[in-house]
DNA sequence: ACGGCACGGGG
DNA sequence: GTGTACGTGCCGT
């Protein structure tokens, strides 16, 4: 027999490693014993002590092994400790790091994931073919066209019937598996349901919201009728405490994780892996990972990256430094400020402009540690202080022998999305699934890149980080010489890439370029026109929005309120159908003519906000929250709007959205001010005017550059409201 | 005028 | 098991 890995997980009552196998019939699940090891190092001549002191408190299985405990660095004894009590790894450890006084004694392969510990000794893998019950794979992780099981799966959701937010107090009103709704009373629904799930015993159970509503709901509903409901293959649950945290500059909330045993929970909504590239990029990540599609749906792409780094750190020999805090090493102000510096741009030029070309960086950053290997231990190496592999503008020397960790992680990585971008323009029935899998690739790589600068990563070092940006600006300004060069005008750069005005030959330019710099440039196409947008207090060009058309008709856009996920949706079909008017002209002057008949768009929206003609739906704010109600010192809208459901006893963690409608927005009173949306009854009178504003605003800020900056628009719109009450020409009319 | 606050990326 | 730094714009005081 044969079958997938689909889950795996320790059990800490029994201290047995649990594996579930997806196989053609169902599923399999095979329990074995497994040991996990930590390793220390102790200080010339304490080793016996320290064995010693194990003995005393009754630590048997300590060997002494040879590890590499540090990259880069060659094997050096060390002692291993079997910890046959799952429970006891962290607290062992705390005891051996407090007998060496927090100092004397080094600790590793301390907090490495129990699956991933399992996984690489007994060399299987998530997702990976794997003969039953001997447990030799049958598969190998880096193979391109892997056999992948067909998974079972259903969608389940759940409506609470009761007030206008679902709480758990709520009986159930219906459950819907697969679209089919089950409804009755509550005990049928909950009986049927485990039923159901029963019978058509899928592999993947797929929610929205399901880790912060739908299971734990069904399961209160079911404990309050004294029933049981397991949704899972094998009893119990595997949960975790919900939590805020600090991530891309601002705060998220993570509910508890509400996985199953011998299933896979995944929740559409909060898995951005899953939502960005669907089941196919997850299981590729799952297998390169080392980290089970369940867990992995919960998890950033850099923790995947940062996995995958560990591994290759085990499979090299090496030991994992528990608490690994590399310091950085002494700079001066100067090479500070030189340093420290990111990305290169130029500026925009503002406006329209015909006929561009944009050419891009395949994986830039990436290709730059590959190429440059840049890796921790490889920067200003020991062995090689003559190196005359050197960083520009910072002087940092680069290892010459040996290739660091980093690029080996990255070379397949690179390797394989370069594949999968290949093979999904030529294979039509699998062109979906290399699509997801390049997606999710193209993820890993560009959060590869933020890890190596990121103090808390576990092989991150800033050197890296500076020195890949370093190497970055080199490569944008070189290619911007060429460019020129060429005769070709530098409309617009930024990071990895440039915006061209010319009649050269692009391919020979992105061909030469490639062979100078080594890294691939790839031309990703031609507008017909492109619109790079100003600063809106400065005027000059804004780095990073514009919208354009490409000769295929397709629309760019960045950093528009559009792309925004605080703009209404009022605004955002604005600036859609104003740029599909746009987007009629084939090229700069055709575009400039179109622009006063996008105005007429505008001016149909206004209408209807006047006339209250406009659904409260398409008009509700969504904000995410940073902190508690109670330390805001800012009233504002959102804070209304938290006010209101906190009075009737809804808390909202830090990370978590408001969403509401404006109904008077001068008002001190939360009440008046706004309504949260879960309260909103859809007859709601909103504030017609500040909705006009913000039309006003997302028509600005497409059309300033043309003469139609916000307050031009406010000033024209005054002129028009006010023919309207005269009767002369009513805004409605207008049509 | 100035501080508080939220958003972006890629496709 | 969480990429940083920063430019940008709006709003409230």
């Amino acid at each position: 027999m044969k079958g997938w890995v689909l889950d795996c997980y320790a059990d800490h009552e029994t201290n047995r490693m649990v594996t579930w196998f997806k196989t053609n019939s169902g599923a399999e699940r095979i329990e074995e014993e497994f040991v996990p090891r930590i390793c220390v190092r102790a200080p010339q001549g304490r080793t016996g002590k320290l064995v010693n002191d194990l003995a005393m408190i009754g630590v048997k299985g300590v060997s002494k092994v040879r590890r590499r405990t540090g990259l880069g660095e060659e094997k050096r004894e060390v002692l291993s400790i079997a910890v046959p009590d799952y429970s006891s790894i962290q607290p062992l450890a705390v005891t051996i790091d407090m007998w060496g006084g927090y100092r004397d004694y080094l600790l590793y392969d301390v907090d490495l994931r129990m699956d991933q510990r399992y996984f690489t000794d007994r060399k299987i893998f998530p997702m990976g073919l794997t003969e039953l019950p001997s447990l030799r794979s049958l598969d190998s992780n880096l193979r391109i066209d892997y056999p992948i099981p067909r998974l079972r799966s259903v969608d389940l959701g759940v409506r609470a019937g009761g007030g206008s937010i679902p709480t758990f107090g709520d009986p159930i009103a219906s459950v819907t598996v697969d679209g089919a709704e089950i409804d009755g009373p509550e005990d049928k629904v909950i009986g049927e349901l485990q039923a159901l799930i029963r019978k058509r015993d899928p592999d993947v159970i797929y929610t929205r919201k399901g880790d912060s509503f739908v299971l734990p709901y069904l399961q209160k509903r079911a404990e309050a009728n004294g029933m049981e409901l397991e949704l899972g293959r094998d009893r119990g649950r595997r949960t975790a405490r919900g939590k805020s945290y600090f991530t891309y500059g601002r705060i998220l909330y993570k509910p508890p994780a509400y996985k199953l045993r011998g299933r896979v929970h995944i929740d559409r909504e909060t898995s951005f892996i899953f939502a960005e590239s669907g089941m196919h990029g997850l299981i590729e990540l799952s297998r390169l990972s080392l980290i089970t599609i369940q867990d992995l749906s919960r998890m950033s792409p850099g923790s995947a990256i940062s996995s995958m780094q560990i591994n290759e750190a085990l499979r090299t020999g090496h030991v994992v430094q528990w608490k690994k805090n590399r310091p950085e090493d002494f700079k001066t102000a100067m090479a500070l400020i030189a340093s420290d510096r990111g990305g290169f741009i130029y500026e925009p030029k503002v406006g329209v402009h015909g006929g561009v070309w944009e050419v891009d960086f395949f994986s830039l950053y990436p290709s730059i540690m590959v190429r440059h290997n840049i890796s921790p231990e490889t920067m200003m190496c020991g062995c090689c202080p003559q190196s005359r592999h050197v960083v520009p503008e910072l002087g940092y020397r680069i290892c010459e022998r040996r290739t660091g960790l980093i690029p080996h992680v990255l070379v397949p990585v690179l390797k394989r999305r370069r594949l999968y971008k290949d093979l999904k323009n030529k294979e039509g029935a699998k062109r979906e699934m290399y699509e997801q899998r390049s997606k999710m690739l193209k993820w890993l790589l560009v959060t590869c890149f933020g890890y190596t600068g990121y103090r808390n990563a576990r092989f991150g070092r800033i050197e890296c980080h500076e020195a890949i940006n370093a190497f970055g600006r080199d490569i944008l300004v070189r290619s911007a010489d060429l460019a020129g060069k060429r005769g070709f005008e530098v409309l617009h750069g930024i990071v990895d890439s440039l915006w061209l005005l010319g009649e050269g030959d692009i391919a020979s330019y992105c061909g030469e370029v490639t062979r100078e710099v080594g890294i691939d440039l790839q031309l990703e196409g031609r507008y017909d026109w492109i619109v790079f947008l100003p600063n809106i207090s400065t005027g000059v060009g804004a780095l990073n929005r514009y919208y354009g058309r490409f000769e295929s008709g397709e629309l760019k856009l960045r950093g528009i309120a559009l792309r925004r996920r605080d703009t209404p949706v009022l605004v955002e079909d604005l600036q859609r159908d104003m740029l599909e008017r746009l987007s009629e002209a084939r090229d700069a002057a055709s575009f400039l003519a179109a622009v006063p008949s996008s105005l007429d768009i505008l001016d149909g929206c206004i209408s209807k906000l006047r006339d209250g003609a406009v659904p409260v739906d398409r008009l509700i704010l969504r904000k995410r929250i940073s902190q508690r109600l109670e330390d805001y010192v800012q009233f504002n809208d959102s804070v209304a709007a938290l006010r209101q459901l906190n009075d009737e006893g809804f808390e909202l963690q830090p990370g978590q959205a408001v969403e509401y409608l404006i109904l008077d927005p001068g008002s001190r009173s939360s009440r008046d001010r706004v309504r949260a949306a879960p309260f909103l009854e859809g007859s709601e009178r909103y504030d017609a005017e500040r909705y006009v504003d913000l039309a006003l605003r997302g028509a600005g800020e497409l059309l300033s550059p043309f003469g139609w900056a916000f307050e031009d628009l406010r000033a024209r719109d005054e002129g028009r409201s006010k023919k309207g009450q005269q009767g002369v020409l009513p805004a409605h009319e207008e049509k």
